[in-house]
DNA sequence: CCTATTTCTGAACCAAGATTCAGTTCTGAA
DNA sequence: TTCAGAACTGAATCTTGGTTCAGAAATAGG
């Protein structure tokens, strides 16, 4: 009887092996994705992995070599994803404010569609999660009541203050890593650039295409 | 003879010990800083920080609790001092326009100041800085080539684009990771805030006060 | 000088968790 | 039904580096 079964099974599925082989890199991939994105990768133990997908800790190692590994694979992956999405989506213009307009939103869209992986990778998947996050929080919060003062006194345009000291905090931290090793960019032009930035916007005049 | 020296010196200051213990301290607090700016915090031992202030290893555990604790310690007292250096300046004024714009410098100020601490607290100080640096770069240089073609197009300001490249991914990826876990805002909101801000600015009229 | 107290030392200890491996179960072909 | 090879298992092994602690220097006071 358990002959005929596997008989049968073999006729309509010669590659099994394989499938199954697939399946299990699947079922873990899945598992370290979700258990990274939640838990941070000091949070995560490949016992975790292994336990989420259903298998014993060591079939984690006939699929990837080291967990830094896994890490950086998934990292890149997703990268890598994200870029061919945008450029894609790029592709279809020319006029650079289009191309622009067309890259964030697909970004965002790509974002959205992997979340876990985006948190990967844009996230801080650090152990001090928590210490960053309530470094970070004043600053915005301060730069928000601005804002809003702003938006309230006519002279900074509607834009939803919690969204807006977001962007500027963000924009402010990226800057400064960049040109904090920079000599040859002195405090004073780079204040002022991103102050021109920050208000004036990007663009030359003030239509969308 | 010894005895004189030891006398004399006691004499000349009755609390040496004090000043000793102090100066422990502040080279300890020294070491840290550096190699934590440099290493990262998994990349430095506290065999490292004790070595580099010329003291044993248990020395550094009379003057700090734990590696963790020093970590926090600093970022939260290099916070503190950064937001108060901002709130000071920006007390000299009322318009938010004005405020924006002294807020900033005195953000970028800061960091010049403190360097090493500052990459503590933004930069990523963890152990994956060159895969996600890796991982960044491409990004950035596709937003630097599209914004230079918008500038030479005469459709984007004339900002260096290894600058605007830099604000755009801050902006980018600090706004998503915001926006990732909220149901309230749709991609097509997200997107369209962005847009806007990054192309018009903050400011309602184009005047800088 | 002598003793009590403080400060320092670094080798030894330990926990955590990544990685391995000898043995078990499953699969496919004969 | 049998067997070779593939896939899997999870307890044992190893590594790393934070933390401790028994004892050694240094210092202050008498």
């Amino acid at each position: 009887m358990s002959t005929r079964i596997s008989t049968a099974a073999k006729l309509q599925d010669p590659n099994r092996q394989d499938r199954r082989r697939a399946e299990t890199r699947g079922r873990l991939l899945a598992a370290a994705k979700r258990l990274l994105a939640t838990n941070g990768f000091h949070g995560t133990k490949i016992a975790d992995i292994a336990a989420a997908a259903d298998v014993g800790t060591g079939t984690f190692y006939l699929y990837f070599s080291t967990k830094d590994a896994l890490f950086a694979d998934l990292v890149r992956e997703t990268a890598l994803a994200a870029r061919e999405a945008m450029d894609a989506a790029k592709a279809a213009h020319v006029d650079p404010r289009r191309r622009a307009r067309v890259g964030g939103e697909t970004f965002f869209r790509f974002a959205a569609e992997n979340r876990d992986v985006f948190k990967i990778l844009f996230g801080h998947s650090a152990q001090f999660d928590e210490l960053l996050r309530e470094v970070h929080q004043p600053f915005i919060a301060d730069i928000e009541a601005d804002f809003a003062a702003g938006v309230a006194a006519g002279v900074f345009r509607d834009l939803p203050p919690a969204f807006a000291a977001q962007a500027i905090v963000g924009m402010l931290t990226q800057v400064t890593s960049w040109w904090i090793d920079r000599q040859d960019v002195s405090i004073e032009e780079i204040s002022s650039m991103t102050h021109r930035l920050l208000t004036q916007g990007t663009a030359v005049q003030g239509e969308q295409p």
